[in-house]
DNA sequence: ATGGCAGGCTATGCCTGA
């Protein structure tokens, strides 16, 4: 079983490059994130016709996630329960029989001290507590997507520079550890990695053929899933293709 | 040193992203 999150920035201009990169990777689960559609503008025909069932949350311009799979989709929650929430950022489903699949947006929060930056600690403590609850109901739990946080300077290319900055501050850092302290791994570090492994580039600068990047996706695995996960992975081909987004693919190879 | 790109929008410059 593969479990891949991928945040397309627009899902109506990269529709081509997912259903190319499903075929070539042939991820069991894929998550989105920055579908920047409304549902009904979702294109669920095209991926009907690559072999996955689809759910999704999205809106206009803006956020948006969606959850493809092989198997059947059930008991989908798109808001956390007691957060009246109009951004369209989270995705729990369970696939198949008994697999609990959260897909997460976590806000960008724009710089630290602003308001945004409040709403991304208070939304991520929301996600916390509905994770934990999660837990109880689903052993096997993957929590995975954009999280955008570098939980360590080695997720980070140039760590002086981002010291303290929006992404790497350490009220998300330890945001981020609120929710491994769960019961749940960072699947990346479950394995020896390259160093310099990055998720996200900037458009701008040459950061993709500077490798100036970030480790900010990332798939989150409850202790029975640990055990059975034999790969982690992040797939910077697509990153290099014409018109990319500015995220690669992250994965996960389940026994 | 600075800012640089990309997507979307009842657009034609501005907001957001990270």
């Amino acid at each position: 079983m593969r479990i891949a999150s991928w945040n397309v920035n627009s899902l109506k201009v990269r529709l081509p490059q997912v259903l190319s990169w499903c075929e070539t990777a042939a991820p069991d689960v894929l998550a989105l994130q920055e579908t920047k559609l409304t549902d009904e503008n979702f294109p669920l025909l095209d991926i009907e016709a690559a072999g996955y069932r689809a759910a999704y949350s999205g809106q206009k311009t803006y956020n948006g996630v969606a959850l493809l799979a092989r198997a059947p989709l059930s008991d989908i929650v798109t808001d956390i329960p007691g957060l009246d929430d109009p951004q369209r950022r989270i995705l729990a489903a369970t696939v198949g029989d008994d697999l609990r699949v959260i897909n997460l947006y976590v806000v960008n929060g724009q710089a630290v001290g602003t308001e945004k930056y409040h709403y991304k600690l208070q939304w991520l403590e929301q996600v916390r507590a509905f994770v934990a609850n999660q837990l109880q109901a689903f052993p096997r739990l993957v929590v995975l997507g954009d999280f955008n946080i570098a939980p360590e300077d080695r997720d980070v290319h140039d760590p002086v520079a981002w010291n303290g900055q929006i992404l790497c501050s350490d009220m998300e850092r330890q945001a981020f550890r609120a929710l491994l302290a769960l019961g749940l791994k960072d699947s990346f570090r479950l394995f020896e990695q390259p160093q310099d492994s990055f998720s996200w580039w900037d458009y701008r600068a040459a950061g993709f053929r500077r490798n100036r990047g970030l480790r900010i996706d990332h798939i989150l695995l409850s202790e029975p899933m640990v055990r059975s996960c034999t790969r982690s992975w992040i797939d910077r081909d697509p990153r290099g293709w014409e018109r990319p987004s500015d995220h690669a693919p992250v994965l996960v190879d389940l026994a």
